[in-house]
DNA sequence: GTGATTTGACCAAC
DNA sequence: GTTGGTCAAATCAC
């Protein structure tokens, strides 16, 4: 918050520096124009920065520190790649037209200009912004703690990027609606623009992947919310989590690939976040290593990760082995798998690592 | 054999 | 008629 205020001030200062040369700069439209548009920039920043830590406080008091953890991601990422920050935004809500003009800017450039279509049971819509990768293939849609199955990808009119389909891997064993759709940005090709629509219900089955479910209020506010649904992400199985209710089959290792354990370091968001420490603000990168993006990366999407692959490496012992720490600490949960659902959570074993990066 | 992706065709909302 | 969303057969990789 200290930051925050830091850059408040800094506004003031060039508001009175402003103030003080106005007579001088009249005539001179162009200083005029730079020195508006960086007292603009100063405070929309600052809006935009308390906006981002109400909504990641609401978070954490809600649904744990995932969530925020995402939207933090996507919010740094875009931050630094287009100077819009953030996303975790619902399609028309008011507070997307209120608050955020540079994301309603970025979003008029792109395919949200065109007109989108509203079928039947499908104003269940949630969208938000996330950060690619910046190295690799681009085409890697972010994760986001689900499997999906890609169902379909689609020109866009107007868009130079297509749009992908998915939809839950468990839709037909768990009957789970839960659909999104992946699309990069027009002007920014490292920014995924992801849909949400429907809520997970996977969760509920015992052999599903257990994430909290989704409130009665979260239910009922689906479609005006400005967060994600609920259970769009699961906890990372941080050590203290892994005792955790939560933690469910969907979240596990696989020790007889080397390479392929998943993990996310531990990361205190309230404490990065919340006390503004801008400068040394985390964001996630998450790498599957093997089975990258929806539901699996058997087609040869290759992608540049060996330096999370190195740090899994070394924080897993990785080797071979199915004799790896995280083995013993993976094992009781083990036995809820049977082969059929290994085989198909497989695509959860990429390798969440969390970067410190710095932000402006 | 199983399950995921690709892609052309089809459906339905404008 | 246009276009976004979905289906399903073909294909591929394990």
């Amino acid at each position: 918050m200290e930051e925050t205020i830091a850059t408040i001030l800094y506004g003031c200062t060039l508001s009175k520096e402003m103030e003080s040369n106005l007579a001088n700069w009249a005539n001179q439209r162009d200083v005029l124009l730079s020195k508006t548009e960086e007292i603009i920039s100063v405070f929309s920043n600052v809006k935009e920065k308390l906006i981002i830590h109400d909504v990641v406080q609401e978070w954490l008091s809600n649904s744990g520190h995932q969530q925020a953890l995402e939207l933090y991601h996507a919010t740094d990422h875009t931050a630094t790649a287009t100077g819009f920050t953030v996303h975790g935004l619902p399609q028309g809500s008011d507070q997307m037209t209120a608050s955020h003009d540079s994301t309603r800017v970025a979003a008029a450039s792109s395919s949200q200009r065109q007109r989108t279509r509203c079928r039947t049971g499908d104003r269940d819509r949630r969208t938000l912004r996330v950060g690619a990768p910046r190295m690799g293939n681009l085409e890697l849609p972010p994760e986001d703690g689900y499997t999906w199955r890609k169902y379909g990808q689609k020109e866009i009119l107007g868009s130079r990027f297509p749009r992908a389909y998915y939809r839950c891997t468990h839709q037909k064993l768990y009957h789970c609606p839960a659909k999104k759709q992946v699309q990069r940005l027009d002007n920014d090709p490292y920014v995924f623009e992801v849909t949400y629509r429907s809520q997970h219900t996977c969760y509920m089955s015992a052999t599903a992947p257990t994430v909290p479910p989704p409130s009665v209020e979260e239910m009922t506010h689906q479609t005006t919310t400005t967060l994600p649904p609920a259970p769009l992400l699961l906890p990372p199985p941080t050590s203290a989590s892994l005792s955790g209710h939560w933690l469910s089959m969907d979240i596990k290792p696989q020790g007889d690939q080397a390479g392929t354990s998943y993990t996310t370091t531990p990361f205190d968001i309230q404490r990065d976040f919340g006390h503004g420490t801008v400068g040394s603000l985390a964001s996630l990168v998450t790498a599957g290593v093997g089975d990258v993006g929806p539901s699996g990366g058997r087609y040869g999407r290759e992608i540049d990760y060996q330096p999370v692959v190195d740090m899994a490496d070394a924080m897993f012992n990785s080797g071979s082995s199915s004799n790896t720490s995280m083995d013993k600490i993976f094992s009781s949960i083990d036995d809820k798998w049977d082969t059929a659902e290994r085989k198909n959570n497989s695509s959860y074993c990429g390798i969440n690592i969390l970067f410190m990066r710095n932000i402006g």
